[in-house]
DNA sequence: GCCGTTTTCGGCCCGACTGTTTTCAGTCG
């Protein structure tokens, strides 16, 4: 898929026409457009062999026509002509905070600052202080802002944010001076994967203490700024956390404003617009009387349509759907029925059999499927056929001492390079469950081998599809639609491994899959009881790709799950 | 550059904080 290349084009794009100092509607008719490119879920080069790049919202024939160009030459003439122009690095220098297009054209002018080295240079020899509007305390956050840049990596993994999340949530609640309700807001309430900072929102009517409360957290290693409704603060070198406090009156409204995404908020703002209505975040106005802010719902009550879960707002067609009442009810927690992916000791995990169905058991699940590796996977001690037996043993004795907890007997069997499975059908069909995973050779036809596996009758999943690692690897150069459409043919789920730095299927993979009636399976692959809380980040990725309960295999009981997997395996 | 149940031209979401200003520009979200 060429998407993110054409929106990160775009953006860059945007960010020289702002570098210039062009016309402020034109750079975000880009960006807007960019980010829409970014979140698209179908492949953009189909789009435009189908000639219908128009429905992209804010693409219209000036831009076709560039993404045509980038489709056919590989180029894009425009950028090449702007960026002449302009430092080298100017993309690079004005992810620099408090480093706007402004001073970096300033800089640029004066002093030929084109890189982060340059602009380290002019930092230190003095001479960017020497320019005009360019105070001392202006020069100190450029420099803050450059040290962070450095030394930040550029997105955060949801599964190292939310517990801090937690942590400082649960701080300001004991330590914040009266503060009422208390909520993430941004990318974190809507669940993406990786997020750029953490955004809070406090209902309070003791604004300035609370961000006094706040920027005064022992975690704290830098203050971005403090004011009496807002603070913004560095923790442990590393995370940005901005907080927003606001009277109870307006706490709807503002955590709708900082939910966002942007896209979803400027459209909402639009329909406001031309209804006669302002949102901010203080409120819905119609006229200068407020008409609503205390509750959320209300907002989108007031503009004629139904309440959208924030894991959707991302201006997607939910907003469409809101207004037509067709928002489907999204999968929740409480429907998962258990965890089908969790390893011991036969394998790669840390715990016995037994100690890991009681971790689970405790988590509020009716049943589980312990999936130990096979043989080929030494390198995680996988097992031999011997030794899945005995776990098979095991796990029967088990069974038969508990009531109201189903384990299920089953495997993660390796997908060898030549495609077939690492154990054969004998073994295969003495399980209760199959999971096929690709674990070597990535670059060895994995889209043929999981196709392979998927048409073995045993096979109930193929796990972590695409085999990316979020801070790691892309993933193998596997053609997703190709296994959707396999997944589809053949009956197979798909798994949403909700292990953090995975959460594979992503998103949007997950909403074609749901989309082409393809079966979803999340589970955390947890080696250790720790590992288990994470389901919550496969939950909130197959909310993102729109996933109700009939979609997800795990919200089956034992009994529903063996008649799927009959049909499934019925099946030639 | 996009877009239309007030518009095919003339709009385009809205506000907080900071610093360097003597009334506001720049940056950010």
């Amino acid at each position: 898929m060429k998407n993110k290349q054409i929106a990160e084009i775009f953006d860059q794009i945007a960010d020289i026409l702002e570098f210039k100092g062009e016309l402020v509607f034109k750079i975000n008719a880009y960006r807007r457009a960019g980010r829409a490119i970014s979140e698209l879920a179908e492949d953009i080069e189909d789009l435009w062999r189908e000639g219908r790049l128009g429905e992209i919202s804010g693409v219209g024939k000036g831009l076709q026509e560039k993404i045509g160009e980038f489709l056919t030459t590989g180029q894009i003439a425009e950028l090449q002509e702007l960026a002449q122009h302009v430092p080298s690095g100017l993309f690079e220098l004005l992810s620099v905070q408090n480093f706007g297009p402004k001073t970096a054209a300033l800089a640029f002018k004066e002093l030929g600052v084109e890189t982060l080295t340059d602009l380290q240079r002019v930092l230190q020899d003095g001479s960017l202080a020497k320019l005009p509007g360019m105070g001392a305390k202006k020069v100190e956050n450029i420099r803050k802002g450059l040290e962070f840049r450095l030394s930040a990596e550029e997105r955060l993994s949801i599964g190292l944010v939310v517990p801090i999340v937690d942590e400082v949530v649960a701080y300001l609640k004991k330590v914040g001076p009266k503060i009422g309700r208390l909520s993430p807001a941004g990318s974190v309430r809507r669940g993406r994967e990786t997020v750029h900072d953490i955004d809070l929102l406090a209902e309070t009517d003791h604004g300035a203490d609370v961000i006094k409360a706040f920027t005064d957290m022992p975690e704290v290693t830098q203050i971005l700024g403090a004011g009496d409704t807002k603070g913004s603060v560095i923790l442990n070198d590393r995370v940005q956390i901005d907080i927003r406090a606001v009277p109870a009156e307006s706490f709807g409204a503002a955590l709708q404003y900082f939910t966002g995404s942007k896209d979803h908020n400027v459209h909402l703002r639009e329909i406001a617009k031309k209804l006669g209505y302002k949102i901010n975040e203080y409120g819905i106005f119609a006229n200068d009387k407020k008409i609503g802010g205390d509750q959320e719902e209300a907002i989108y009550e007031k503009l004629g349509m139904s309440w959208i879960p924030p894991e959707l707002r991302e201006d997607r067609g939910e907003i469409e759907a809101a207004q037509q009442g067709h928002i489907p009810q999204l999968l929740q927690q409480e429907d998962i029925l258990a965890d089908l992916h969790v390893h011991s000791v036969y394998s790669d995990g840390q715990l016995t059999v037994a100690e890991m169905a009681d971790a689970v058991r405790a988590r509020g699940y009716r049943y589980m499927a312990f999936c130990d590796h096979s043989r080929y996977a030494n390198y995680a001690n996988g097992m031999d056929e011997k030794r899945l037996l005995k776990q098979i043993q095991e796990i029967k004795a088990l069974n038969s001492k508990m009531k109201d907890f189903v384990i299920l007997t089953g495997c993660e069997v390796d997908i060898l390079p030549d495609g077939t499975l690492d154990f054969g059908d004998e073994m295969l069909a003495q399980l209760d469950f199959v999971i096929a995973s690709i674990h070597s050779g990535f670059k060895t036809n994995p889209t043929e081998r999981a196709i392979r596996a998927m048409q073995n009758p045993y096979v109930d999943v193929i796990g972590h599809p695409t085999g990316r690692l979020i801070s790691r690897r892309e993933g193998y150069d596997i053609d997703v639609n190709a296994i959707i459409q396999e997944a589809a043919k053949t009956g197979t789920a798909l798994e949403i491994n909700s292990y953090w730095d995975r959460l594979d299927l992503s998103d949007v993979n997950a909403k074609l899959a749901i989309d082409a009636g393809v079966k979803i399976s999340i589970n955390t692959d947890a080696h250790h009881p720790e590992h288990l809380p994470m389901m919550r980040y496969g939950v909130a990725t197959a909310r993102r790709g729109w996933a109700t309960k009939g979609d997800i295999i795990n919200t089956l009981t034992v009994d529903e799950l063996k008649k799927w997997q009959k049909r499934n395996r019925i099946r030639t």
